[in-house]
DNA sequence: TATTTTTGTGTACTATATACGCAAAGATGT
DNA sequence: ACATCTTTGCGTATATAGTACACAAAAATA
């Protein structure tokens, strides 16, 4: 980027385009499930694909994922992470294209899908369900699917696709759905109540049937500080 | 990069150039070094810069760092792995620019600097010894040394960086340069030689002083194996 | 009031991490 | 040849963290 004079003037003409997608994870209903977009009136079959889009001259790459994600599913995520940059010469049959691929968490309680264009679809899919995608959107997923299982181990990021209030048996489900394997309940709960970072809130959840359980809430003001100090969450469940 | 017909069409210009950095991390005398490159006949003041370049229009952008720093630096990488693309809007004075960055790790056998550009400078610089860098680059840098430091303690790559054959004090100083710690020599050997991915040669290391020591291989192909057997490397001297 | 479902909790055992010091091998200088 | 210096190579005891495992309490339903 910086020694190129010699090879390629900045007025030469690169044919490039840069594009951004989203992995956008919800957990709904005891389900993993990743929102997709299916554009109606295109040229062509139409495919279902990651929701996203070029990137503005005058907007960053990080600017662009959020607009995107505005404009084309109306949610809010509560968290992103750029996942990696794809970047083959034949990813898309139309042209060059460079997509920058990121992560997104959301919270139920920004479910309220509508897009504001006309002309496209917006649906969330089970994991597991996942329709023929077009271009590498497969692979981006897989990136994506696999960034989630290997982070949701050493960060609290599971908290983002709770509730702000939960039971604690939400969060037990959200990891083994994860993770996709059972994990001991009693050590599971002793590991991550040993970190100190659930506050208890005085309401109660009651269940179709059984016990009673009280809601909890992710501290994450304390989080912060204690990861200033140094502080590392784990939870290793290998 | 799927739903965008409607929003900016195919022949629509957008003025991006994508380019790709890299952050070549190097072990020499028991420092860490990065490879830094200066023109000597740019327009303006030429300041140190990462090796890098634009992506070619029928280069994937994987290929493109593998070229640029194969025609500036003359040094084959024996790791390189994507870090992150830096996509502000303003990074680079001449215009948009994004540009991949990735995190290379260069073995002493392959050290012969020879930039095939008669405009330009390669060094090495001590990771501590940074000059003014042009761009964001020194942010990739800090980026680019982030990761290393957190890899090393969940993949062993830190091989990558020393001779084939090695005495077992390089290894250990090696991981102390890296977290910049001490750590307890005996501790480490203990858990290195526990996943007996080390061969021992028949070769012996003399030093300048002192009781001579055997030389080992990291055993690649047997990691390879055991990593596809789930097996997972860890040392931790958090 | 018996049955079903889900929450909530403790202890013994195993494995891993940490702390710690000394003898052996060679090089150098007298 | 002997004393000194430097670096390698190694084991054990203690502390910490992980794992395996079962039963009673709270509510809903029949």
């Amino acid at each position: 980027m910086c020694t190129i004079y010699a090879k390629m003037s900045f007025k030469s003409e690169q044919h490039i385009k840069v594009a951004v997608d989203a992995v956008v994870f919800g957990y709904i209903q005891n389900h993993l499930q990743i929102l997709l977009t299916k554009q109606n009136h295109g040229s062509g079959i139409p495919k279902w694909a990651l929701p996203g889009g070029f990137v503005k001259d005058n907007e960053s790459v990080e600017c662009a994922v959020s607009r995107e994600l505005q404009e084309e599913t109306g949610v809010n995520v509560n968290y992103l992470e750029q996942l990696f940059t794809f970047g083959s010469v034949d990813r898309d049959h139309r042209g060059r294209v460079v997509s920058v691929a990121y992560l997104a968490l959301i919270n139920p309680r920004h479910f309220i899908l509508c897009t504001s264009r006309e002309d496209m679809e917006t649906e969330w899919f089970n994991l597991d369900e996942i329709p023929d995608l077009a271009y590498d959107h497969k692979e981006i997923i897989e990136k994506g699917w696999e960034r989630l299982k290997a982070k949701i181990n050493y960060q609290p990021v599971g908290f983002e696709l709770l509730k702000r209030e939960f039971p604690f048996s939400d969060l037990e489900n959200l990891y083994q759905t994860i993770l996709n394997k059972k994990i001991d309940r009693r050590n599971f709960r002793k590991k991550i109540m040993s970190y100190d970072l659930l506050l208890e809130t005085d309401k109660i959840y009651q269940p179709k049937s059984g016990r009673p359980a009280k809601l909890y809430k992710f501290n994450h003001r304390k989080y912060r500080k204690l990861e200033k100090d140094g502080f590392h969450f784990e939870v290793k469940f290998a």
